[in-house]
DNA sequence: AAAAACGTAATAAGGTAAGTTGCATGAAGA
DNA sequence: TCTTCATGCAACTTACCTTATTACGTTTTT
């Protein structure tokens, strides 16, 4: 199955950013990803709508962030994109009429209701800054290894 | 997102199989699952490798669960199923390069791995006869409402 | 005016689960 | 033995979803 790699990238796009002063153009950003500007653009566009970045258009344009590091949470980052579908397995009908399924889909959504419950706390306990500082920490040791 | 529904499948078709004193055909189970005969066949055999079910060919041949509805749990059937992938949700670039994205994903598969173990200890709680419990519980229920 | 950038719609490409077809094999019953 | 009913299995098709690409329009700066 394919997975959904938005949040993955938007992240990777933002610590770029915020390495920077100037604004990023999509193409930068797509250089950096390994994928294609519009592509950038569509997902960046879901953050604007949120209201963490802007978009600047014509020369020196690009796109900045707008909020705070550390007031950005995963979380936010996965509801600006639409809360996409967290698992790749499901049910397989959603309301069945056979008693039997009905109570195999009660059993399996609970699971999965959890560990979704249990992703997202991950997800709201973790900011950009935190991530920024995980980099540094990886930054540092690579160029001071085994201390 | 297309997803993988068919532990799902498999327990609607045991909890059928569990009622039954007689092997069920492909073809019966794939009449209660709304799918095809190849299908079951395709994904009961799985459990057949793990031991879980037999199959018999010929006149009044079919599908048998072979172990104890007790000792099966959702995890065994899940790792039958060949441990299929959980999250519709994952990392851009498996191995990548830049060190900034090393550190989103080293985050991101902590808040995932964490979520999987959550799930997988939830399917590991529950047998197969605990979801005939749960069926029962339901039967009944319907039959004798607002007790 | 030209260049650089975003905005957006439409379409193609690529991958995976599920569905389908066809035929071989084996077991039970007439 | 012959027919029927069942699984076994390979090959192919379909459906769907994410990502990529193309194309064109719009805005801003130089």
């Amino acid at each position: 199955m394919k997975r959904d790699s938005r949040l993955s990238s938007v992240l990777h796009a933002l610590l770029h950013m915020a390495g920077q002063d100037r604004p990023m153009t999509s193409d930068e950003l797509a250089a950096c990803m390994r994928t294609n500007p519009v592509v950038v653009r569509r997902t960046m566009g879901l953050l604007r709508q949120a209201g963490l970045v802007s978009s600047e258009r014509g020369h020196s344009g690009g796109w900045r962030i707008k909020a705070d590091l550390a007031a950005v949470t995963l979380r936010q980052l996965h509801e600006a994109l639409g809360e996409p579908t967290v698992f790749a397995i499901g049910n397989r009908h959603e309301t069945p009429d056979c008693l039997v399924e009905q109570s195999v889909n009660a059993v399996l959504d609970e699971a999965f209701a959890q560990a979704e419950a249990l992703l997202l706390e991950r997800f709201a306990s973790v900011t950009l800054a935190d991530l920024s500082a995980e980099f540094t920490r990886r930054f540092k040791e690579i160029k001071a290894p085994e201390r």
